[in-house]
DNA sequence: TAATTTTACTTTAAGCATAAAATATTTATC
DNA sequence: GATAAATATTTTATGCTTAAAGTAAAATTA
């Protein structure tokens, strides 16, 4: 293999073992401090964006996941009263998902607290610095997406 | 929330999507093209750097997953006899898993097609910059782990 | 408008992950 | 040496995740 190679190699092992550290503090925090999952978070931060709601498929798309996995979560934080099902009017197969008044009160309570975490976390890195890997993050996924839609023609 | 907050929760976001992106497509490519999972190859990975095995409770401390997880890998990839469960003398409580030679030679061409995968989906990197982000993260995660010795003391 | 295809969602089966309980064995204490 | 505590592993219950199959409704086509 070559150096580069193995530079490569030491990057992705380093990213992966950084990214999988903090996002297994971030589990034991949301459980320990929220009584959540990270997957029931991204679903509640997503609905947050669009107060409006989701449908099902929308969901799942932006969050990238199954759509049966999105109906096992929204089953669980619907039994909370966290997010409801609203019918669709002119289209009797399709499901709009949205937080109720308390899981939205509940969300903004979580992501303050997610905000937090996150900056006392990475206090270490300078604004400088997180402005600039998040700069090269931002290119690199740039350039990976223009790949596919250039493998997807 | 200040300035210095927002750059650093959006270095997070971002490194969670690229580290996320990545990873779901080794995924895909270990069941597509090895018919294996990640933490099967994560736990090959382990025992082809142990070729004298490793007893299950430091598997799971290399890993740092659950007791409970390793004994369902290893029961799978056991039954696939790519590892075997060795007693260990002395103490028979404990269990040493080792690769098969059928399985350190299937994981070689897992790993050497890793390697290639990920040199491929770096190519944008530079070796340069590869040695300095991971340089930065190496220093990251030290003073992450700095902090939790003094917690724990 | 009847038949076909597509779309939206749910269900099912299998694997991964955890915490907590259970089992067996070893080590420490009395 | 008997009792208690600690250790090593497995089992169980619950949730997340996918792919594939199933159900129902809408859109297209004949």
């Amino acid at each position: 293999m070559s150096n580069a190679a193995k530079d490569r190699v030491r990057l992705w092992l380093r990213l992966l073992k950084v990214v999988r550290g903090l996002e297994q503090e971030l589990r034991d925090t949301l459980r320990r401090e929220h009584n959540t999952t990270l997957p029931r978070f991204d679903v509640m931060s997503a609905l947050s964006r669009h107060p409006e709601g989701l449908k099902m498929s929308q969901l799942s798309g932006v969050l990238r996941v199954s759509n049966g996995n999105v109906t096992g979560i929204a089953d669980r934080l619907s039994e909370e009263g966290l997010v409801q099902r609203i019918p669709v009017p002119g289209d009797r197969r399709a499901m709009m998902l949205r937080l109720t008044p308390q899981g939205a009160a509940e969300f903004a309570l979580q992501a303050q607290a997610h905000e937090d975490w996150i900056n006392e976390k990475l206090r270490g890195v300078s604004p400088e610095e997180a402005r600039a890997m998040a700069a090269r993050l931002q290119a690199f996924a740039a350039q990976t997406e223009e790949e596919e839609n250039a493998n997807a023609q």
